[in-house]
DNA sequence: AAATTGTGTTACAATATTATCATAAAGATT
DNA sequence: AATCTTTATGATAATATTGTAACACAATTT
């Protein structure tokens, strides 16, 4: 997810800002100054800054000036927010660094289609994942979400629940499930399988449920 | 010299914004149509390109479509110049792939500041350092930074914190990492890079713990 | 030449994971 | 209901993996 720094001053805009971009999926920060957001960047080093140029205290031209002269912070892309509509604020902004310059008043539509415009370019890889009845799986990352909240599986849980995630409604005698995903050729007669349904039963919790046992036969994730 | 390509059906608006970029030090090629523009991509292939929505023949957006889905020519940046201006134009524009969008009359200077951002970003060489939750590195410099706190690392420490660095998050097993960072049949044993990793955590003190290793699996930065 | 540094290997203790087993629970069959 | 079969699950032992210090050797520096 991505974060961004919101720097503006007045308080229900900031806030108009701060909620439309949280709604649409980024992780935002908001600062009511151009002071305290140079100490943010530093603890949270955020992937765009949203900058209202016009502000009490430090001005956003100086903290624009500060940023694109750090080589930690100067790749940050910047969209300048602004009530000032003129051509020479408007060259005068991007010719400070800036990648967008937005005037007052501005659609949130707009605002964000610039700032995914502006991530798309930074983060382009795209993510390896399954989503399925609200277990979501990142294959790369090795992370099992059950309704949004992680849980932590083993080697051989995660190896288990990722085979049925990739055949659903399939039904799996325990040696197949043997031979795919511990390897064994051979009809060996173990509960092992068995053991292992269990306990990947109870850290999905009520999503256990949807690995079904079907007797005499084997397991199917519903 | 940047070359840019201005796709305007309209002759004297064409041939204003050729004049004021070529004034501005630019290599510019025009076309009155899309059709064309798609032949001058394949000979000139330019760096930037500056397209009127609206037109007969091929509609700017059919081309934008055609353009991004180019691998070959996806990521030269495109401007837009439209006399739409409402809030659903602009969405749909920037969702189309391009990279602003600006709404007829337009100013010149404007225009050009956005073009001159447009390609700072291109050419700016890809990124040579890296922040990451504290871990700072300079690539070119060979140099590593624990809040603001150099350390020295070895060559392998240091290759391997980089090629972290550059996928965080993704889990990578020891082969993978042999691989990746020892080269194709390095003749290794595994439990090398354990090793390693050992002492590049200790070396980066308490964000060490941000490399963490998966039972069975092999080793993440988080 | 000696000292230092980097790298790969090994050994062993500390951990974590997995398989097995015993028993309980559930389901089927008569 | 009684009996038999199958599945669930917790405890525990067996196994495998990981962390790290120690060491050897090569490369580099002094």
């Amino acid at each position: 997810m991505n974060k961004i720094l919101v720097v503006e001053d007045e308080e229900s805009l900031r806030e108009l800002i701060s909620f439309n971009l949280t709604k649409a999926g980024f992780d935002v920060v908001d600062s009511e100054n151009a002071n305290d957001a140079l100490i943010f960047i530093e603890e949270i080093t955020p992937d765009l800054i949203i900058l209202d140029i016009m502000m009490p205290g430090l001005k956003g031209t100086q903290f624009l000036q500060i940023l694109k002269r750090s080589p930690k912070y100067s790749s940050i892309p910047v969209i300048i927010i602004s009530a000032r509509s003129s051509e020479s604020d408007i060259v005068d902004g991007l010719e400070l660094g800036a990648d967008d310059y937005i005037t007052k008043p501005f659609s949130m539509k707009v605002l964000i289609a610039k700032v995914k415009i502006l991530l798309r370019r930074v983060s382009k890889k795209e993510d390896n994942v399954i989503n399925y009845k609200g277990i979501y799986v990142d294959i790369d990352k090795y992370k099992v979400f059950i309704e949004d909240k992680e849980i932590s599986l083993t080697y051989k849980e995660f190896e288990l629940l990722l085979f049925f995630l990739k055949n659903p409604k399939k039904v799996f005698t325990r040696s197949q499930l043997l031979s795919n995903i511990w390897g064994y050729d051979a009809e060996i007669f173990t509960r092992t399988v068995d053991s292992h349904i269990s306990s990947l039963r109870k850290k999905l919790e009520d999503k256990g449920e949807l690995i079904k046992s079907l007797p005499k036969v084997g397991y199917v994730l519903e």
